[in-house]
DNA sequence: CCAAAAGTGTTGAAACTACACCCATGG
DNA sequence: CCATGGGTGTAGTTTCAACACTTTTGG
């Protein structure tokens, strides 16, 4: 027991809320717990802080052990310091809240226990949990509305279509074609490419690829993305 | 030396950005220290949390504490943990951003370092608070826009030429009288009171008062307040 | 030829911008 | 009567919401 300090110190963590697009809509990506307390629960991946690491890193750091997944887009989300929030002692947890693409959906997970489960079906979760996801639904729900962050859901090409089945899986309502369409290709950050989606069993629809430098010119002139 | 734990654990602060209107602009609330290290540099107020609060309890009462001041409006903003933030040892800091009203801008300092700066020509903060300032200003100005918050910074009865000049000092430009006025009437959350202010020498203004049930009947409809 | 999703244009209403003048008071 | 900020209306432009039909492919 190395460790002494004049004062009593909670236990600094962070939590994970990583969000993945599926053709069936929003996943959350949980870790079945094999220990008390909770056991057998799902909870957000996440741990302990490190002394020589921020907590993004440490977020990052987490993520990667726990699922194998590097995330396209992560920022902080919340700190959460209820003095009970976990029944064995007093930790306080950053919660990151990332974004994967959906080439990292697919496949078996790396992690045994890691799991895609729908963003609309949630089972009860461990801890504070609960809450944490209820605040990044609130946040994503509400970013996606000025901050061109719905790509980072998508594989590089996309068609429209995609992009306005994702928005409506997220807001949670049926947007109008035409108008999505207008305001998506009026702001000009994307690149419409000169290919199709092949395969499917209806008009080939072309694909667009999300244009960062456009976008950040853009931004930088004071634009602002808004849907 | 009584508290030992298995591993090391970072300290962990709370850090207050306080803001306050005065006639001639945007404040900033700060604390001159009086020790090593960064002594006699301004620093924001703050200091550890205890075992048996939440963060926000926290700054709260280190806030009253250190400039006797509550806050009419305080949110979390950021939790910063960069390794060498603080040059003694590893501290993470929860920051808070606190809106306060003129009353309590005016009259002598409680605590006898607390001082009001001009937000706009601050001095270099101690540790990496100018950092933390720069998020809140961030923060405020996007907030302003699209929550009704600058009525936290006003007295409970105010002129549309003050709640106008407090857009514009936290914004930085000039906005169109006519149509500043127009949008804010037009949402529905002002009543418009019976009264003027008394005084000045010229056409008195009128008195308005922020009607809180009123917007927070438009918000639950889906109302979106917004400059 | 049928099903399925892609793709496109218009119109009326609302909001936004820019702008100039009169009003009420104190000194 | 002058200085000061308060207070208002309008016209042109842009954006927004609502809506229906044609196109291209696979089966």
């Amino acid at each position: 027991m190395p460790y002494t300090y004049e004062y009593p110190r909670p236990a600094l963590t962070v939590d994970c809320v990583v969000f993945g697009a599926a053709d069936d809509g929003l996943k959350l990506l949980l870790i079945e717990r094999a220990v008390e307390p909770f056991k057998g629960r799902y909870a957000l991946p996440g741990g302990f802080v490190d002394m020589d690491e921020t907590t993004e890193e440490a977020a990052r750091r987490e993520l990667e052990e726990e699922t194998g997944l590097k995330a396209s887009f992560l920022e902080q989300l919340y700190t959460f310091s209820r003095v009970d929030r976990d029944p064995r002692e007093r930790v306080v947890s950053v919660a990151y809240f990332a974004l994967v693409r959906p080439s990292a959906v697919v496949g078996g997970d790396d992690a045994a226990s890691a799991q895609w489960v729908d963003a609309d079906e949630l089972p009860p979760l461990a801890f504070d949990h609960d809450e944490i996801v209820r605040v990044a639904l609130e946040r994503l729900r509400a970013k996606i509305r000025y901050q061109p962050i719905g790509f980072e859901l998508l594989p590089p090409k996309f068609t429209l279509g995609q992009l306005q089945r994702l928005y409506e899986d997220i807001l949670g309502r049926a947007l109008d074609k035409r108008n999505f369409r207008k305001a998506i290709l009026r702001m000009g950050v994307l690149d419409e490419l000169d290919e199709v989606e092949e395969g499917v069993s209806h008009r080939p629809p072309r694909l667009y690829r999300f244009n960062k430098a456009a976008y950040k010119r853009l931004a930088k002139q004071g634009f602002n993305f808004e849907i």
